[in-house]
Parts: structure tokens; sequence; C-alpha cells
DNA sequence: GCCTGTTTTTGAAACGTTTCACGAGGTCAT
DNA sequence: ATGACCTCGTGAAACGTTTCAAAAACAGGC
């Protein structure tokens, strides 16, 4: 069925080994011999065989990038940052969705082992101590966390500071007078998710009450779910701001609560995480934390081509990034329209 | 370095062909012997080697989803209905992105082939005639072609009716009263995007002008670019409305005119295509036409696994979906709040 | 013609699986 | 005991590349 590299040897009446040659190191062959190669594998159609190519060689050629969610734009700049970088390199890029489901994540680690790829980008489901992933290390394959500090060094690792993100959330929403706040977001295994809320409850422990929503996931549907919850609480024990663990949560939120009735942000104010390109353009415009996504992804495939290209001793690296509010109506008392202004405090 | 099957062997003191059955037909071997050989695989830490695997057997698991533009939720919707249908036959999905560049679609269709994907799902960026992936089937891929009719039958297709979500715009905007309507899309060699042009110019023609607005790519920076070239014309060639080509174009064009000061729907009516989730949270809610996204992917993929398993004779199906208008403020005149009127008219 | 280099081409040996026809042992009925 | 029939386990062949030492072909210079 499929034509080899012996039936174009055939064909063109020369050897195995100079099929292959005009392949790889076309200068070696002479000219005549290479066109007559070239042109029998272009009336047989021959396509190369990359398992085989890749048996001989003991690896393939991609690095892999595990997202906890396809659908989340932040993630997708994250991937195309990634690629940007991986394409100079001549490394192809394959993606991979874990739905932040630690089996999925699994599954995925062991079929990219299986594959032999170069190095994996990943922003594990829960805590670092992920046995799988260090399993992974274990055998050589290089790792690189993504938007998660690792507790301790055995990776690289790239990261937007979370608790100064949520510092950041939670000290705006005081300095707007709020003191009853929710926070939105879970499970709280995901470390940015747990680290967001901590920032927030730094500042606010002792000052304002934190009323803490968990959320199934990060997604639009439990946004709305939450303000649901959040809505049907009492008039007195109602929050009167949440901070939400990211954008989608947020967009959900500031639907329902807009469906309901609710005037966004005089009666409730509401603060995102990550700024995706559809926070600015929301129904109220949403307050956000902004990372740089693009610059994640970039930094963290430099770092994993570094640690393929050094291969052997490689110092482990941990780059931190750090977070910026944008204020915008969606929690901005009083109302200003199109408030355009970009604060750190 | 990496541990490989015969290394296995020798630990647990058996042959090669053993530790192969443990593997794939565990119920072949004794269970002393199976135990003796786990215990080697786990303390040798042994994985297997896919690309050894995939030799051998003369092709892969994996079915392959190009599309256009990763970071457009409409196509990470139909990754998602492809996965839930794959993950059910034990098949793994990569993806890949063109960006909507007929270059980079090439190149990974070329790397698909070399690694003997089973399927392919696919976008393609231009016309349906493209060699390439006529390339691809004639030797023996299955393809099947998402969210675009093939204009004949070599393929399995899944599309929505494009032209008539164009009309069902174009009659919507004419419905409204504009008689002059700007189209925003491009580029042309889309075929999406050409058919919902012709659709709209259908209804339109003779009774309105249509000024066609051709932007480079379908994202929500080329909508701010394309609503500031409409702002820009003398006021009495100004349209008075305009149907994009997909949500992101309307969500830029949305956000720029905004921008502007100029009331959306009063000033200026939007229509925009896909009714991603983003829509309707946009700062006006946005009229769309609807798409079933996920359906598009899961039945794309049914079709493809059924033409992988019938190997051989297949009977190619063409499976067209209906578009349906979803209007809301963005382009309704009186605006109405909160409108959450569905129509097909 | 012969020797010395240089350029081209060759052939065989890996890479790590899976498969499959066989052999080695065992059990059982005769 | 013998043959028939299991269940287990073996070993070698294949899959399609790349690599590399060595052979072959070709050029000059004498």
């Amino acid at each position: 069925m499929a034509t080899s590299i012996k039936e174009v040897a055939q064909r063109a009446g020369v050897s195995l080994g100079t099929v292959s040659n005009v392949l790889n190191q076309p200068e070696r062959v002479a000219e005549a011999t290479r066109k007559r190669v070239l042109d029998a594998i272009a009336e047989l159609g021959y396509v190369r065989n990359d398992s085989a190519r890749q048996l001989r060689a003991g690896r393939s050629r991609q690095i892999a990038v595990v997202v906890l969610d396809v659908a989340n734009p932040f993630f997708t700049d994250i991937v195309h940052g990634a690629e940007s970088v991986a394409e100079e390199q001549g490394v192809m890029v394959v993606v991979c969705n874990s739905g932040e489901n630690a089996d999925r994540e699994r599954r995925h680690l062991d079929l990219l082992e299986e594959q032999r790829v170069r190095g994996v980008l990943i922003t594990p489901v829960d805590d670092s101590r992920n046995s799988r992933l260090e399993e992974l290390v274990a055998r050589g394959t290089p790792v690189v966390l993504v938007d998660h500090g690792s507790g301790w060094y055995s990776h690289c690792s790239v990261a937007v500071n979370d608790v100064l993100g949520g510092h950041l959330a939670g000290e705006h929403l005081l300095a707007q007078g709020h003191r009853r706040i929710a926070f939105a977001g879970g499970p709280m295994t995901i470390q940015q998710v747990a680290d967001r809320y901590q920032g927030a409850k730094l500042v606010l422990d002792g000052v304002a009450d934190l009323i803490t929503i968990t959320t199934p996931n990060l997604t639009v549907a439990s946004g709305r779910a939450a303000a649901s919850q959040i809505a049907d609480m009492p008039g007195t024990k109602r929050p009167t701001a949440v901070f939400c663990a990211n954008d989608l949560l947020a967009l959900g939120m500031l639907q329902e609560m807009t469906r309901r009735g609710v005037q966004i942000p005089k009666e409730f104010a509401i603060v995102g995480y990550d700024d995706i390109e559809f926070a600015a353009a929301a129904a109220v415009p949403l307050s956000s934390v902004r990372q740089p996504r693009e610059q994640l992804g970039r930094t963290a495939t430099q770092l994993l081509l570094e640690e393929i290209q050094a291969d052997g001793h490689h110092e482990h690296r941990q780059v931190v990034f750090q977070p910026e509010l944008v204020v915008r109506e969606s929690s901005s008392h009083p109302p200003r329209r199109r408030s355009r202004v970009s604060s750190s405090e």
C-alpha cells in the first residue's frame, strides 16, 4: 500500500542509502542521481514514514502543551506564544486538553511519553506534587510548568504572581468601599485559584467579610451558577462585590446578574482575572487582572528548548511575571463610562 | 537510556515475545509469569515506544483536526464535539492550527501524512479544490470537510448552510429599514465567507446598497480596523448597518464603534455570525447567526470514523445543518433591553 | 597506465515493537 | 505407555528509516 524508500530506490535504480541521502543530505549526492530519485519520489507519491524515522532517531521532534481548557482564550494565547517560538526552531507543537480533569491529564501524559515527545509545557490540574508528572521528569523528559510556580525547584517554571493578583483585586474592591466580598472559583486544587484566593484573603482579612463560592470549574456556565447562588442569599448576608478566579466566570456572573436585573456596578461589582480579549467588550466592560499571556507561552517555550538543547546539566529557572489590575466599569464606583484606566493599585 | 522490552524480558527472565503478550494479550500468559513481567516493568519504569509500535502496525491511532483559528471559540467548540466522539472510540485527537494560512496548512498536512494519521477533519483555508488535500485523499487518508460544503462529492462533509445564514442576516437588516448595508469579512477565498456574502447579496441586490469591506482575516483586531474604515466614510455613503462574517469581527466592530461614540444600534446596527458564547455577553448583546457547533464536530467525527472502519467501499455523505438567526440588541430597532427573541426570519 | 585523492554510492546493521508458526511441557482418556 | 489436546512460552522475521564504514567510480598528475 504505502510506498517505502525501497520501492523508490528500485524505481530510480539506486540503493536504499542513496534515497535516504537525497532526503537528508541532498548535497552529498550527484546532481543527476538526485534528480532521478526525486522524480521517482514524485511519480510514486512517496511519503516519509515518521514512525520509522523516529524509531531510528530515538525521539520525536515535537513538544506538547497540556492546558486546562482549550476553550479559554487565556490558554489559546499561551499556545499562540508557544507556537511562535517553536516554529522558529522547527519544532512542532501538539496541544492537549486536560479539561481540568486529572485523569485525562494522566492519559495525555502517558501517551505523550510513549510518543517520546521532546518536552512538555503543562499547567497541571492539581498541585505540582503530581506524581505522574514527577515520573515523566525522572525518566528524563524536560517539563516546564506554565502559570504555576513550582513549590520547589525541580522544574523550570513560568508564572504570574497570583497572590499579588488576588491582592490587587481585593485592595481595589476595598478601596471602592466594599466590605462584604465574595470570591468565586474552583476547584481549590488548582494552584492559581488557591493563590488568587490567598492574595485576596490576605488583604481583606480583618477588614471585610470574605465569602467563598466554590465552583466546579472555571467556565461561563459556572459563573452563571455562582451568580444565582449569590443572588439567592438573604440581603443582609449578600456580598456587594465579587472577585472571580478568571474572566469566564466573571462574564457568566455578569450575564446572570444582568438577567436578574441587578445593576452592575451600582448594586454589585465584579472583578475578573486574565483580561482576555472579550473582557473589555463585555456588556459592562470588565475590570480584570491582566497577565502577559503570549509572553508566558513564549518564555516557557524558550526555557523548554534551552533545557532540551543543554541536554545534561541544566539550571532550572523560575520566571515570575507581575500582574496588573485593569479597572473598567464593572467595578468602578461611581460608574464612569468607558473607563480605560490601567492602574496597579 | 530508555528501557526497552528487551531489558524487561531479561529482568523477568522471559522472552521478548512474552513481554509483548503481557502488554497486549495478558490473558494468554500465566498468572505467575505475568506478575513477574509486570513487576519488572514497574521496577525499570518501562514505557512503550509508540514509534516502534506504529511502525509495526503501519498506522497510528490518531485523527487530526485542522482548524482555521484555535483562538476562535467557534472552532474550540467543534474540537470539543470531535473529542467527545473520539474519546468513546479510544481514538486520540490532535489539533492543528492553520491560522488561515495556506502554507501552514500544507505543512501541517505534510506532517500529518508522515505520521500516518487515520483520518483528518479539516476546514480548509482556500477552496476545497485544494491540491494538497486531494493528494492526501488519493493516497488513502479519509478526510471530512468541516463547515465547508464540498463542491463535488469526493469527501464526506459537514456544513451549515452559509448562503441561508447570509440570507437571514440580510433579510433581517432589510426588515429593520436599512438600505445601505456593509458586509465585512475576508479573505474571500474562505468558502464560508464567500457564501455568507452571497446569501446576503442575493436578498439585498436591487433593494439596498451592499458595500464590501474585505478583511485580511476574521479576528477582533480586523473587526476594529474595518470599523474605522466604515466610520471614516463620508456621511452620505456610510452604511447604517453591517453584517460581519463572524462574531470576532463583529465584536471588534462593536468595540471600535462604541469607542468612537457611535450608538449601537441606534446609529449603526451590527449582525455577527456563529453566536459564540461571548456574543450574548457583549457590551451591546450581539445579534448573530447561530450554528450547531458541537454537533458539527460530533457528526464530522462520526462520519470520519465510519469511513475509517468501513475501509474500502464507503459512500461519501454530505450533511448540511440549518443556521438560525438570533436577534439581540445590536441590530434591533428600536433598541429593546435584554431582548432574547430567537427567530428564523 | 599507475598512483593518489576525492566524490559518489552501496550494503548491512541497528532502532523497539508485534506477530506467528512452533516447540515444550502438562493433562487426560484410552 | 501412547497419542491427542491443551496451555504457555519462544525465537525469528518483519515494519521503514538512518547511519556509517567501506567499496566503487572518477579525476588529475605523473
